[in-house]
DNA sequence: CGTGGTTTTGATAATAGTCAACACGAGTGG
DNA sequence: CCACTCGTGTTGACTATTATCAAAACCACG
């Protein structure tokens, strides 16, 4: 998952298996705090995420780090390059996914519906990084977090009244992370959307969302 | 071409067509100037670069710009998400590009091995853009403009002597926006180097570098 | 030679980072 | 059941990096 400004109207929509003909016991459970791989590993499975969130990070030697995306359900974690990964994928809420043969992908051996289907899920993706290149590279800090909470909104959200409630299970570094902003940057953002009565901070890993519009105002820009 | 640490000997490699038997009579010839696509078009052809140089683009709707890549020699550009251009490109140096057709990528109708061979290189975009990620996110100015001379140098570099020297056929407000920065921040990052010795700026679009290990350790951080 | 666009340089401002202290909360063990 | 502790989050003070705005230099081109 990446954040861009919401566009299609992808809220809360379910989560369809790319092949329902799947069947349901090959699927994969994994803990809180267990890796599915890590960067260097060879490629031998993709996986969808049925339930759960998954963390993609990469490590500079220094150990700056950038998270890559937020594996919600519904997306699609292990593409390979050369046959192997190229980030490292822990579980942040135990998940449950479900795994297709690289060969599924890259050959397509016996069932080209599936093919197709990971084709245009790597396809996708392709689309939704650029979209964050924009927001790392040409967004304020304020629009970054602003765009963070919109689309979580919009994927996860949990309509409550008139407002709507996200649950943040990543911690705050991990936002810092996939943002490109500090722990404490983001910790000061929110702090200044809560005192704006633009979100309430329910508890560290939850916040509502008061002003929706207002949100999507500053994560689009508007200067205010 | 997005910019990470040069990794692959890759330096120079020979543009090879990806799947040779394609006809040389099908290229297409762009000028300085041109436009290939644009945002929202309907995606017909990908196209691969065999000769010059071309820019992609993301607009925001208040003009911050983002310059997704650039597309040299032996780059595969043109990628569609569901079935459209999600950014512009333009011609910088006039091209020589090999197209194919959508359908070769997503149904891989009559030739296996371009389908293959499109594949790869959506999957190599995806790893490259991950990297790149990082380089927005996390890089200081220093080390982007570095980062960038060093793979430019490693891809398209002229080796003259023991020194390299390396055409920048884009502008300046180019290189910053595909690094998020400013021009006025590559300018002086440019001339920073320039009085460390570390480079030479033959004219404004030509650049020598005299000390490729000092280039690299800064593109890594080495903090000095 | 002008002329217009780009680049460089300078002065200043703003944003986000750093470092440090404190607050909060979950879990532990007395 | 209550401190205690550790990891995380928040806040504050200050700094640094990069952006902004403006002017000068440079270059390409007619």
């Amino acid at each position: 998952m990446y954040v861009t400004i919401p566009s299609e109207n992808t809220r809360n929509r379910p989560v369809t298996p790319i092949v329902s003909a799947v069947a349901k016991n090959n699927e994969t459970h994994l803990k809180v705090g267990s890796y599915l791989f890590f960067e260097g590993d060879p490629v031998d499975w993709l996986f969808q995420v049925k339930t759960g969130v998954l963390r993609l990070t990469r490590l500079l030697e220094d150990g700056r780090r950038q998270v890559i995306a937020f594996g919600y359900p519904g997306d699609i974690v292990g593409f390979p390059s050369g046959g192997y990964h190229h980030t490292d994928c822990d579980v942040l809420v135990d998940a449950t996914l479900q795994p297709y043969r690289r060969t599924a992908l890259e050959s397509g051996d016996g069932d080209p519906e599936l093919h197709r289907a990971l084709l245009q899920a790597a396809l996708r993706e392709i689309s939704a990084m650029q979209d964050h290149f924009m927001m790392l590279g040409r967004k304020s800090a304020v629009e970054k977090v602003a765009s963070f909470l919109c689309v979580l909104a919009d994927r996860v959200g949990d309509a409550c009244g008139v407002d709507c409630k996200i649950d943040l299970p990543m911690r705050r570094g991990d936002i810092a992370d996939f943002l490109g902003l500090t722990t404490e940057t983001v910790s000061r953002t929110l702090t200044q959307l809560r005192k704006r009565g633009v979100i309430a901070v329910e508890n560290i890993h939850t916040i509502i969302i008061r002003k929706p519009s207002a949100l999507l105002e500053l994560s689009l820009g508007s200067d205010d």
